[in-house]
DNA sequence: AGTCTGACTAGTA
DNA sequence: CTACTAGCCAGAC
């Protein structure tokens, strides 16, 4: 990874490769990222990613169990789960449905 | 330089 | 099943 990046452009530039449709978990990008279980990183670099000039799809990063952990940071909670359900997928109480199924991990996919 | 914190996770009771 | 604990590590104070 560029060492010039701080912790939070390297966990933007994973998120911004989720493909449309697919979402990972915060503790896949830290493993991805070689923080190991520093799942917690991952989710703290969301809270700052108004900080980014680019535009992160943080609504693809949820937690392991595919719960809108984070809906609560997007300005109104029911932001996240109304983008999730634009891409296509199932969002029943807080939790995506088939998580598995749309699960995207960083680290076997890149 | 030390302490606190967190959109997590795994383990134990 | 739910509740709580400990580990994780970079950034803010």
């Amino acid at each position: 990874m560029d060492k010039n990046k701080g912790f939070f452009e390297s966990v933007y530039d994973v998120v911004e490769l989720i493909p449309h449709g697919r979402v990972t978990s915060y503790g896949a990008i830290a493993k991805y990222l070689g923080s190991g279980g520093a799942a917690r990183m991952v989710g703290w670099a969301m809270n700052a990613c108004h900080s980014s000039e680019k535009n992160i799809p943080a609504h693809r990063v949820v937690n392991r169990l595919g719960m809108l952990s984070g809906k609560s940071h997007f300005g109104h909670p029911d932001i996240m789960q109304r983008l999730l359900e634009n891409e296509g997928l199932t969002i029943f109480n807080d939790q995506i449905q088939n998580f598995e199924k749309f699960f995207w991990d960083p680290a076997k996919e890149l």
